[in-house]
RNA sequence: GGGAUAAUAGCUCAGCUGGUUCAGAGCACCUGCCUUACAAGCAGGGGGUCAUAGGUUCGAAUCCUAUUUGUCCCA
């Protein structure tokens, strides 16, 4: 068989991936023989197309699924979308406008509606099919989407249960307002960002007098809706204005100085203006006093009629109109240049206006109990660890949540209006009528017509914070009277849930994690996963975060066309670390691409061997290596155990370069041409099997298509559901390594012997041991022959003269090689001192009595064989040296 | 402004509750090689006062305090 000289992966890609799907290995059912372990995607949402984030975080979830499939777990990994309530609105709003000129306020909501379904089915699962290309081992049987029927149905049914339980209730709150997408915003979706203003120092007249108080303004264009100034209680400067009037500018009202100690003596000039309607420490100053709030702005950002002033126009723009009439009145003291956050819309960018409104709201203080103690007590592990203590500020300072959205794609609200304004809350209209018929004082002729539902959605969390549990219907075992969810038994939920390990992104750990664990809680009294695997950030190898806009991102589908998916997985957790960001670069990609080639070649190198029976069997690379498989295996379930990818990742990467590749092939490979021993061919091929089994959860691809090659195999056969390895180091394999490692000391050795004095790798060497253990060497005879070129071994008790020495451990060589014998001299020399400078720092510890009387016992033995080593080395230096 | 977290080689990071020649890895870099598996490669090599200043200890990259700088969360 001819073997191309590079990997090609596109022709091994979509081929295998096909061949998985076809024969359902990631298809999965309750098994009650084997143990679930089960993921559920972080759902992307429908507008998006595959960036660099979820490249890393996919791959995340499939290393961990793909090796727990192969480790004989039911391995199911539960994919899905969600419907993105804002961006998706947004997106088809701007969609009608673009291609077919309608204006949203033109439709009704169910014509709406039509339209984003129709959008949801062309672009909705394209991100989906992308996953395929990354080779994602998702069952795809059991795709999900948060809007679908079954778990609509299921956010409405919590909403009910959570209204009924006092939960959620209806209020009028100073919300976030996105004028832009004029909707309400969770203080989640709001963004600071430093920004540069102006702060406008306005004069506001005292009524009957001369006098005036200046007030420091970065938002003049609510002036309109002042309704009170404020000063500390305790600043001197104003004492004597408390409980006066001032008239505020422009629009000619009288309002009252009142005190409060919220007011910060610092900023500006101490007096605040106070504006219930449109600031969040206004409107608490406004409930403290009792003060009247006058709503300036309207829900798309413009001037209200209430004003009286500057109506219609856009906020920004009043802002400059205020100014120039403040000026014009010669109330404008001064404009000083200032920086502060500014809060921004994490959809649609637009400043966020704090804004009154009735909202939904769902109470928080007693829901996050259990998702609040079962994180700090390890119930719900975060990786890495530190997240805890964000997870922890977070809890203890949480705010009810603002659920409902002034949009119409997502689930409506669930409330029905009666004409009078009184409301009933049910699953559905008819029921929402039965409940409506028992209040007292109905309009004659009461019907289901008179029934308004509410027009408000809910927010898309609301959904995916039941994630976990609806992909598996667990809603459909709801019970009214508990509240609870009854599992049945044998269903999805009781074999799946609590699923185990959740992979994704801090930022939403409060967002979407966190509420899981509370709906977890609340409707099962149990945890939704076990592990929560905290990503970090693709970056730019400048350290900004990739995005559209700056075009500082890869197309992932591009990369993976360029290098192939396993080269772009491997190159995402080379440098991956949990919770560090991620600083991308291209270079790690190549490094995957040629790791890929790298052990490429070996499986072509093994292919071309024939074999025989009267070569050597050189058991002596086959125990190495072997111990070295061991050992590096049981490396590697500690760092999966501990959820260090990147570590286990280089684990597999440094097994397969350095000792597979580097050692123990050239150890064995036989002259061009020769045959290899037919036991050592066995063997290599178990050894190479056992990396692709090892490797394959990071790179399914190619290790697919070697294992498939490496011995017949059937149609259905795969590496997916082959088993993984396990292995134990044993006693004997400790002790092959700690002599590996005089091997492979002894063979650089000789080998920098060579670079350093110009020999050619190709020239013969013989090499003279002086040392007490012969056979050691006899042993590792033909390997040392081999990796350093050597054409004869001696054992000599004498040492050799005009040879170059060297010695390690207390054992002495020479090659004879014509040196510069005082530049021999000078290098022992040299490492006889810094040993006997060692010996030394040794011999204090051992003679200070207080190391003596407080180190632990084995840090004294340690201290003691040091002493013995260093001794050993030390004789045979002088030997060497003097003798 | 409050809090969290970090600072180790040119870059990205390991280094567990102080104790092996413990200062490490990958990449980058330097030198020599187109040696019939692989130049997307092979062999060898040089890089660090572990942010700064104190302290605890027989012993500190590791623990404590302060400072500086960065990042994140919250306001």
């Amino acid at each position: 068989m001819e073997i191309a000289k590079t990997y090609n992966p596109a022709q091994v890609e979509d081929k295998w991936y096909a061949y998985w799907i076809k024969h359902k290995f990631f298809a999965s059912k309750p098994n009650p023989a084997k143990k679930p372990y089960t993921v559920v995607i972080p759902p992307p949402n429908i507008t998006g197309v595959l960036h660099m984030g979820h490249m890393l975080n996919n791959t995340i979830q499939d290393v961990l699924v793909r090796r727990k499939r192969m480790q004989g777990f039911e391995a199911c990994w539960v994919p899905g979308t969600d419907h993105a309530s804002i961006a998706t609105e947004a997106k088809v709003v701007k969609m009608l406008k673009e291609e077919k000129n309608i204006d949203k306020k033109d439709l009704t909501r169910e014509e709406f509606l039509r339209y984003a379904w129709e959008w949801k089915e062309k672009y909705g699962g394209i991100i989906l099919k992308q996953l395929e290309k990354l080779g994602a081992s998702c069952d795809w049987n059991r795709t999900r989407f948060t809007m679908e029927e079954k778990l609509s149905a299921a956010v409405i049914r919590v909403f009910v249960d959570l209204y009924k339980k006092g939960y959620i209730y209806r209020g009028i709150r100073m919300v976030n307002w996105d004028p832009q997408g004029k909707t309400a915003l969770s203080d989640e979706e709001v963004i600071f960002k430093e920004t540069r203003s102006k702060l406008y120092y306005v004069k506001y007249p005292l009524v009957d007098s001369t006098d005036y108080l200046v007030i420091a303004t970065t938002r003049p264009e609510t002036i309109m809706g002042d309704v009170a100034v404020c000063v500390n209680p305790s600043d001197e400067r104003y004492q004597r204005f408390i409980g006066k009037e001032v008239i505020v500018p422009i629009v000619n009202r009288k309002v009252p100085i009142i005190a409060d100690n919220y007011v910060d003596m610092s900023f500006g000039t101490g007096c605040l203006k106070i504006t219930p309607a449109h600031d969040p420490a206004d409107y608490e100053i406004g409930l403290r006093h009792q003060l009247p709030s006058i709503d300036v702005i309207t829900e798309d950002g413009k001037i209200s009629s209430q004003a009286g002033i500057f109506v219609g126009e856009d906020r920004f723009k009043a802002r400059k109109l205020m100014i120039q009439a403040i000026e014009e009145a010669g109330l404008l003291e001064k404009i000083e240049e200032i920086t502060h956050n500014v809060g921004y819309s994490e959809r649609t960018d637009a400043v966020i206006e704090p804004k009154l409104s009735t909202q939904w709201f769902v109470k928080m203080k007693e829901l996050i109990k259990p998702a609040w103690e079962n994180v700090m007590n390890d119930n719900i592990r975060l990786h890495p660890e530190k997240f805890k203590n964000m997870y922890n500020h977070w809890m203890e300072n949480v705010k009810d949540w603002c659920i409902s959205r002034q949009l119409w794609w997502g689930q409506r609200i669930p409330a029905y209006y009666l004409p009078d304004g009184r409301f009933v809350v049910a699953e559905t209209l008819e029921e929402a009528f039965e409940q409506a018929k028992l209040l007292p004082n109905l309009p004659e002729n009461f019907s289901k017509e008179d029934l308004r539902q509410d027009e408000d959605v809910l927010d898309t969390w609301f959904s995916s914070w039941l994630w976990p549990i609806s992909v598996f219907d667990g809603f459909e075992d709801y019970n009214p009277q508990t509240g609870k969810i009854e599992i049945r038994p044998n269903s999805d939920l009781a074999y799946y849930y609590p699923t185990d390990d959740l992979v994704t992104a801090p930022e939403i750990l409060f967002f979407w994690v966190a509420r899981m664990i509370m709906a977890g809680y609340e409707y099962i009294g149990e945890k939704p996963f076990k592990n929560v695997y905290l990503t970090g950030i693709v970056r730019d190898k400048l350290r900004r975060k990739m995005s559209k806009s700056l075009g500082n991102s890869p197309d992932p589908l591009d990369l993976i066309a360029k290098y192939g998916a396993d080269a772009v997985r491997t190159g995402m957790l080379f440098s991956s670390p949990a919770g560090n960001d991620l600083l991308y670069d291209e270079k790690l990609v190549e490094q995957g691409r040629n790791f890929c080639n790298k052990i490429w070649n070996a499986f072509r190198l093994i292919k071309s061997w024939k074999t025989s029976e009267d070569t050597p069997q050189l058991p002596q690379a086959v125990s190495w290596f072997e111990a070295k498989l061991h050992r590096a295996y049981t490396e590697l379930e500690k760092a999966y155990e501990e959820y260090r990818l990147s570590d286990a990742l280089m684990i597999v990467y440094k097994l397969i370069w350095d000792d597979f590749c580097s050692w123990y092939l050239e150890m064995i490979k036989p002259e061009f041409g020769r045959p290899i021993h037919s036991n050592l061919y066995q063997s290599t091929i178990f050894f190479f099997e056992s990396l692709c089994l090892l490797l394959h959860p990071f790179m399914p691809f190619i290790t697919e298509e070697i294992w498939q090659h490496l011995q017949n195999r059937v149609e259905g056969e795969s590496i997916c559901k082959a088993a993984y390895p396990h292995f134990v180091v044993s006693p004997q394999e400790e002790n092959i390594l700690k002599e590996g490692e005089i091997l492979t000391e002894l063979i650089t050795h000789i080998r920098n012997v060579r670079n350093t004095k110009g020999i050619s790798p190709k020239q013969h060497l013989e090499l003279t041991i002086k040392t007490t253990q012969p056979k050691f060497y006899e042993w590792y005879e033909p390997i040392i022959k081999r990796m350093a070129n050597i054409s004869a071994m001696h054992f000599s008790l004498e040492s050799v003269p005009n040879a170059v020495t060297f010695v390690i451990k207390s054992d002495e060589f020479f090659l004879p090689i014509p040196s510069n014998l005082e530049q021999e001299r000078e290098q022992l020399l040299k490492e006889l001192e810094y040993m006997k400078g060692f010996k030394n720092s040794v011999l204090q510890k051992l003679s200070n009595e207080k190391f003596m009387s407080s180190a632990p016992t084995n840090v004294i033995e340690r201290e003691k064989q040091k002493l013995l080593d260093a001794e050993a080395k030390i004789a045979a230096l002088e030997k060497a040296l003097f003798s």
